[in-house]
DNA sequence: GCGTATTTCAACCGAATGGTTGACGAGCCG
DNA sequence: CGGCTCGTCAACCATTCGGTTGAAATACGC
């Protein structure tokens, strides 16, 4: 598990139990003991989901004192958000310019001209590097 | 793999080389070799990776005719952002409230009122059910 | 129709996941 | 101090994942 946070984020939230727990977090922090009560899994089950939270940044545990709560952290959303908004705003952006491509072409060819003979498609900016 | 699509497209972005085929797809459709070119691994292992992406329903192949090409489709992001959205907004909505509280509550308050005595802090909508 | 290129199927492998049970350490209360 | 509850550590187990290789399909050019 040696990702970068943005896998670790998305892996996180793969799972429903984890997810869940992220949702009722977002309403007050809370035990790693009061996390485990609706699922009816073993309270140690639900101390490795903290961890994979933690590890990805989602959760934080104080523990200043007493019983160490679990406290959600919101700011990693915005990595995701960010990932997110950032290709699907590409994606809009190309098929804005294939309704162009389209609306520029009359009607004319026959059966297959779509993606171009070869190499011609993607491969485009080698590097699309992340982040 | 029979979780909701939710998870499976949280799944799907979870790795760095899944994540950098959608980012290429946003740029032009593309097909299985094409996609498999930039990594160093084996067609077929890419041909796996499509696989997740289209079971995530990331992505489809139209298979009309000619080469089938990989294609995005974009709305699907619109499920994670909209999760994200609303449970971030939720957690804002609750950091403003603590503010409120801190701000009306002096000074007092020895050492260790946090999380109240017992069963007080979570547990509160017994069901933030998922979706 | 044949050959070739592209893609998928199938079996296998090592590592990671999500879960279990059992034991141990840390804090409270009486 | 003795006990209780809470949480984590540790070992173990079954399943999944990402990758490999090798063989079969599938689709195109000629």
């Amino acid at each position: 598990m040696a990702a970068d946070q943005l896998s670790r984020v998305f892996a996180a939230l793969a799972d429903p139990t984890r997810r869940d727990m992220v949702a009722r977090l977002t309403l007050a922090d809370a035990t790693v003991g009061e996390l485990a009560e609706p699922y009816d899994v073993s309270v140690q089950a639900v101390s490795k989901h903290v961890r994979v939270l933690e590890d990805a940044g989602l959760v934080t545990r104080p523990a200043t004192a007493g019983r160490p709560p679990v406290h959600l952290e919101a700011e990693v959303f915005d990595l995701m958000t960010k990932w997110i908004e950032r290709y699907r705003q590409q994606a809009e952006e190309r098929y804005r310019r294939l309704d162009d491509v389209l609306a520029a072409m009359p009607d004319d060819e026959p059966g297959a001209p779509p993606a171009g003979p070869t190499g011609t498609t993607a491969t485009a900016s080698t590097s699309p590097q992340e982040h």
